[in-house]
RNA sequence: GCGCUCGUAGCUCAGCUGGAUAGAGCAUCGGACUUCGAAUCCGAGGGUCGGGAGUUCGAAUCUCUCCGAGCGCGCCA
């Protein structure tokens, strides 16, 4: 946000005054692109620290160090910072005057939930496609990691200043939708009282296509047994599709994710705006595609293989290994020549910051596909593909015996309605997309700190538990979380100066610094990990007042700390509700 | 055979896009409940960051090369 005070993230505050720090000493011109300001390690190097004189010794002409001194010189005079010491390589330590931490506190009861918003965006639009399951039944468990972690990234893009459309692509159009009518015409015929007997190989047996052959019936009566099956699938195929989609919604409902745009494939090849057809041709202009055969795959024999000649896409010269085909020998588009058109039309559609959230399953498909958007914009969009690992389903440490038959897999929302849904958020964000994750059905609902969504939802609970008490001391502390941050931002925040208190008050002003870090690398695990740590600190201070009881938070005969420790407490409860809300995962007053 | 991803404490994982002495949880051992809910906390031990080479002031992080695991590999989506 461009009208916010500079204050609001300080280590890019600090980091501005290093800049202005550095352009004195070495002009203008200097390149300060590589000069970060970070928190130390070791707290005993104080605050921040910076590298600033060793990025720049060499540019300088100096030794490191003799650099470092003379930049530190001039920062002693900031009116924000205590002391700089030289250290090490030539690192530059810098130890914050006290009164900085109350002044971080005062802005977070200020700001309240817009607190770590972020305007590094700077309003761009990104398209962020995730979930895109086919429409041929309800989502299984494998579905829900990218699902959450799409929705979770496009929350975090949107609260650092990004402009984000949330994407959801039909897959409407293959060979496998002609399979879910065919699928859903038995389940008619069992409607209408016709015996069907076992679902043959090849169709699918989930029991859920039963209300699309009733509703089928109610709609057409019999008139569909009639007809040759050209003539009754594309009605029955639209039919289980939107109703497919529908539960599909229902089911991500469940989860707390929605989508902005569905994007139908099928709509890609529409008579008179067929933009397959426009795409190939476009490249074909281009000179990127070519007929012409490719040699064999490696990986092992292919039945029916059959050397031919075909529509190739001339992905090696943007990056891939090999051309692929855009069209297949019955000469219906590919899935790939879809893809293209698909990305191309986000493109026009004015994005030029993609991002698609897929199954590890489609990892050898990420190549290709930038291929294609550098062909088709010329290098001037950019596409991260965020590759989410497997789940391993786990029940106490064993494996979640799934059926051999297919049809019964493990539904999406038999794993919500069993653990919850916050639950199910956290966990799938509680670890890095491109690492293989294990989800315990017993575990994630422990009550213990071996269970961090319990963890983290507690510690913002036990915040709220220091509010009720301290109504007894101070009756009218406002139950309004806006109403109780302005009620406190007046408290004498200067008395917070115990180490666990500052430890508390520096985590705090880490969250902007967090934020941003996350939504630059597509990241948004780190948010649970800082709320980890965050609430951590928190449980931390509150059990050492027990030790130490003049470090609680209520002081009967001290009403001044009373006031300026709950300020704390409000600190650190907003901070978890925001993260929280990024992520999608409540934060309750209380556990029950 | 090729491509992508991963390899960090006994186990499960972080490591802030190259920073200082690599951190948590679990497990093991030892402590703290007449409290602001101990649903928690404090402490100890435990590491050739898969092996090797390179890049530079500086590497778990970047490059190369081996080893090992997972995923994928013309007209499936």
């Amino acid at each position: 946000m461009a009208g916010k005070p500079s204050t609001q993230h300080l280590f890019a505050n600090v980091l501005t005054r290093v800049h202005a720090v550095c352009a004195a000493e070495l002009g203008a011109g200097a390149d300060l692109s590589r000069v970060v300001v970070e928190p130390p390690k070791d707290p005993s190097h104080g605050d921040m620290a910076t590298n600033a004189a060793m990025v720049l010794a060499k540019e300088a002409g100096k030794k490191p160090r003799d650099l470092a001194e003379q930049i530190a010189v001039r920062l002693r005079t900031d009116d924000l910072i205590a002391s700089a010491d030289v250290a090490g390589p030539g690192f530059i330590n810098l130890t914050l005057k006290v009164s900085v931490w109350a002044d971080t506190l005062r802005t977070v009861l200020g700001e309240g939930h817009s607190y770590g918003q972020s305007a590094i965006g700077a309003a761009e639009k990104v398209n962020v496609e995730y979930v895109s399951a086919n429409p041929t039944g309800p989502m299984h468990v494998g579905h829900c990691r990218g699902a959450v972690f799409g929705d979770a990234l496009a929350s975090l893009l949107v609260f650092a200043g990004y402009d984000v459309s949330r994407e959801y692509y039909i897959n409407d159009a293959g060979a496998q939708v002609d399979v879910l009518a065919r699928s859903a015409f038995l389940r008619y015929r069992e409607a209408l009282g016709q015996s069907i007997g076992d679902i043959p190989e090849g169709l699918y047996p989930g029991d859920y296509l039963k209300p699309v052959g009733e509703t089928l019936v109610a709609e057409y009566g019999d008139k569909l047994l009639t007809m040759p099956e050209a003539g009754w699938l594309p009605a029955v195929r639209a039919k289980a599709i939107a109703m497919m989609m529908e539960a599909i919604k229902g089911d991500l409902a469940a989860l707390n994710i929605r989508h902005d745009v569905f994007f139908s494939e099928r709509s890609l090849i529409e008579t008179g705006n067929n933009r397959v057809a426009r795409t190939i041709d476009f490249l074909r202009a281009k000179g990127d595609i070519y007929e012409g055969s490719l040699p064999p795959p490696k990986g092992g024999p292919i039945e029916d293989y059959e050397d031919r000649e075909q529509t190739l896409f001339r992905a090696t010269a943007f990056g891939d290994d090999v051309d692929r085909p855009l069209i297949k020998s019955d000469g219906s588009y590919t899935y790939f020549a879809s893809d293209i058109a698909y990305h191309r039309d986000k493109f026009e559609r004015g994005f030029r910051n993609l991002v698609d959230v897929w199954g590890a399953d489609h990892g050898g498909y990420v190549k290709r596909v930038e291929a294609a958007i550098k062909a088709v914009t010329s290098g001037k969009a950019t596409l991260d593909v965020k590759i989410v690992q497997l789940v391993k389903l786990l029940r106490n440490g064993e494996p979640v015996k799934m059926s051999k038959r297919s049809g019964d897999f493990v539904t999406l929302r038999e794993v919500v309605d069993e653990v919850g849904k916050d639950a199910v958020r956290f966990m799938m964000l509680y670890r890095k997309n491109d690492a293989v994750l294990d989800f315990d059905l017993a575990k994630v609902i422990e009550q213990s700190r071996e269970n961090p969504v319990f963890y983290v939802q507690y510690g913002h609970a036990r915040g709220h538990s220091v509010f009720r008490n301290a109504r007894e001391m101070i009756p009218d502390l406002p139950e309004e979380a806006g109403a109780r941050a302005a009620f406190l931002a007046d408290a004498a925040l200067e008395r917070l100066n115990d180490p666990a208190e500052l430890d508390l008050l520096r985590r705090l002003a880490l969250y902007p610094r967090t934020i941003e870090a996350a939504a630059s690398a597509h990241e948004p695990h780190r948010i649970a990990f800082y709320l980890y740590d965050l609430a951590s600190e928190f449980h931390a201070l509150w059990t050492r007042g027990r030790d130490l009881p003049y470090l609680r938070f209520i002081i009967n005969n001290d009403a001044e700390i009373t006031k300026a420790r709950l300020a704390l407490v409000q600190g650190v409860v907003s901070v978890l509700a925001s993260g929280l809300a990024v992520l999608g995962v409540d934060a309750p007053d209380e556990m029950r």
